[in-house]
DNA sequence: GTTGAGCGTT
């Protein structure tokens, strides 16, 4: 089973890399990605972490989860689902 | 700075 979570308030320092080896402390990380502004290519404060291990995921969310990263208290969480990118929601012609 | 895209214009 692979658990997302999500990483909130992440310092601008934080890239995906440091962002999986903080998780990868406590399990595998299957994949860790921390999310750019896709126009400055500056990190929007946030990011996601896919782990396989469900157990190291839920550990690694209860033990990072409110912790002072940097100077910022990170939010830790289970992700949501994200939006589909090849057939996302059209807003032109919002009626 | 708090839930991810991409779009090249549809």
């Amino acid at each position: 089973m692979a658990t997302r979570i999500y990483v909130g308030n992440l310092p601008y320092t934080i890239g995906n890399e440091q962002l999986a080896q903080l998780f990868s402390a406590y399990g595998d990380v299957a994949e860790a990605s921390v999310v750019m502004d896709r126009d400055s290519g500056q990190s929007k404060g946030f990011g996601f972490v896919e782990m396989n291990d469900d157990a190291a995921a839920s550990n690694a969310i209860a033990t990072l989860n409110g912790t002072a990263l940097d100077n910022r208290t990170i939010r830790v969480s289970q992700a949501q689902p994200r939006a589909e990118r090849s057939n996302g929601p059209r807003r032109s012609r919002d009626y």
